[in-house]
RNA sequence: GGCGACGUGGUGAAGUGGUUCAACACGGAGGUCUGCAAAACCUCUAUUCAGCGGUUCGAAUCCGCUCGUCGCCUCCA
């Protein structure tokens, strides 16, 4: 079986089946850099994570880039009203984005490449553009895609060209074009905001531009799969292969991959709304990271997901039930023979996990097999009726599942100093019978973050993840 | 106005013609275990899948209509 993945473009769901056997290139719309990034962004985010994650886990080599916007209209609003260069605001929310990537356990891409560092390779295209009479010249130096020079505009987003509401929403700075459904690919330079010395003139690039630009840099003309929150869908992707393939004539994208919005309040989370919850202030806040990463990527990635309270606290509960289980295996001590049918009831797991993902990512049923994986194996620790070895393997199988969602406590997790004597002290009081003693360290060792549970293995402790 | 997605229990959500098809998680009720606690396990918590009509031997699953929610057509993950 072979993993299966819902094309965009035709609507189709196909095999996987990459240009070069056994390499999947893949590039991920990332983010623009001016501000904190909400956790709808990182819905998106993540999701491109775990099928990274998982195809990496079926063994095949992915090559994984996500682009980071680093000039636009609203970077050069930004740093001017902070007076600094667009280079200074996007260096520091860049480093931001990294921090709030690697709290959610973000795989790092394999390349983030910068807008302003691929200006030339916008440029090429952009010439090439012109050459083939597919982009013109506006009177102050702007540079525009003509739409009308490619007949399958409109047919990543069903839309008819023909159809689109203009005049309603055009901007006012873009007068001058052949048609105002046009895009720009090269704004002129403006006072006040930077520019680039090209031989297409002084100005900046478009914003869709750079996605070609650079997804062709580093996975050619043709790559695998493109991903991207749905809202990207029109214009920018449509844009996006409408320029791309005019350029080069070859087919940009084979396998269109679309996240569907994260709600807040019943609306789409979106900066411009304002009705955003941002990953900052949430882990400032205390939640912790598992949770909410659990919460982002456990319901499938086509579905819409309302974000609320509730919702993290049911992921907090969820990803406290699989520690205790991690817990309980790694303190599991029995001598017996090994169980002989834990081989077959631990295959079964991957079999039926593999086999979800493998149905277009679905990521729900993966995780029920996990939770029945974890029921099976809670019950067999309260037999005890498998072996120290059985446990390890159980907990090894656990671990394997979870390259994929990267949600399990860090198997290097030590016990800080100050609670492991706290631990011992606690020991100390149970050998002596001392039970007042034992409730109060209990009690401390929870005030620091510290769930103990007193078992046969002995005492067991684990991290107690806080909501908020 | 055009296009599209969706509507499953107290909540989130899987399931897209039959065979444990109503998973899984959270929450709730009872029980077992335990110094206490916690955890875990067991039992229960939707004769029913927005409503109506149709196709079929058989539908949550296909078709039609109605109602409702959301999204795209503009920057947006």
């Amino acid at each position: 079986m072979t993993t299966r993945l819902q094309d965009t473009l035709t609507g189709e769901t196909r095999p996987l089946d990459p240009l070069e056997p056994g390499h999947v290139r893949i590039y991920s719309c990332g983010p623009t850099v001016y501000g904190p990034a909400h956790i709808g962004n990182f819905r998106s985010f993540l999701f491109a994570d775990v099928l990274v994650r998982y195809l990496r886990y079926r063994g095949l080599e992915v090559t994984w880039v996500m682009n980071v916007t680093d000039v636009d209209d609203k970077i050069i609003r930004g740093a001017n009203e902070a007076g600094v260069s667009i280079g200074e605001l996007a260096d520091r929310w860049l480093e931001r984005f990294r921090a709030d990537a690697r709290a959610l356990r973000m795989t790092q891409p394999d390349v983030l490449p910068r807008a302003t560092e691929h200006v030339d390779r916008m440029v090429t295209l952009i010439q090439a553009l012109l050459e083939e009479g597919h982009a013109y010249r506006t009177e102050d130096g702007s540079i525009f895609f003509r739409i009308d020079s490619w007949p399958a505009y409109g047919r990543l987003a069903r839309l008819d060209p023909d159809q689109l509401r203009v005049g309603e929403r055009v901007e006012a700075d873009e007068y001058g074009k052949g048609d105002v459904r046009d895009f720009a690919l090269w704004k002129a330079s403006k006072p006040g905001e930077p520019s680039w010395d090209t031989p297409i003139g002084t100005g900046r690039p478009g914003w869709h531009i750079e996605c070609s630009a650079m997804s062709m840099a580093y996975l050619g003309e043709s790559f695998d799969i493109h991903t991207g929150g749905v809202d990207l869908i029109f214009p920018h992707h449509e844009d996006e292969i409408a320029q791309s393939e005019a350029a080069t004539g070859q087919p940009f994208v084979r396998t269109w991959l679309h996240c569907a919005h994260l709600r807040l309040g019943g609306a789409k989370m979106a900066k411009s709304t304002g009705n955003i919850s941002s990953v900052v202030d949430l882990l400032d806040a205390g939640v912790s990271p598992r949770a909410l990463r659990y919460a982002l990527i456990s319901v499938h990635y086509r579905q819409g997901l309302d974000y609320t309270p509730a919702s993290l606290e049911a992921a907090a509960a969820a990803i406290d039930r699989l520690d205790t289980l991690v817990a309980a295996l790694s303190a599991y001590s029995e001598a017996r023979s090994d169980a002989p049918d834990l081989e077959s009831e631990l295959a079964a797991a991957r079999s039926r996990f593999e086999a979800a993902l493998d149905d277009d990512l679905n990521v729900s049923a993966a995780l029920a097999a996990v939770f029945d994986l974890a029921r099976e194996q809670n019950r067999r620790l309260a037999e005890r009726s498998i072996s120290t070895a059985d446990a390890a393997r159980a907990l090894a199988m656990l671990r394997d599942l979870d390259r994929v969602l990267a949600i399990l406590p860090d198997a290097a997790d030590e016990l800080p100093a100050q609670a492991a004597a706290l631990l011992a002290a606690r020991e100390a009081a149970r050998t002596a019978r001392d039970f007042a003693a034992s409730d109060r360290l209990r009690d401390e060792l929870a005030a620091l973050g510290i769930g103990v549970e007193d078992t046969r293995d002995g005492q067991r402790w684990r991290r107690l993840e806080a909501v908020r």
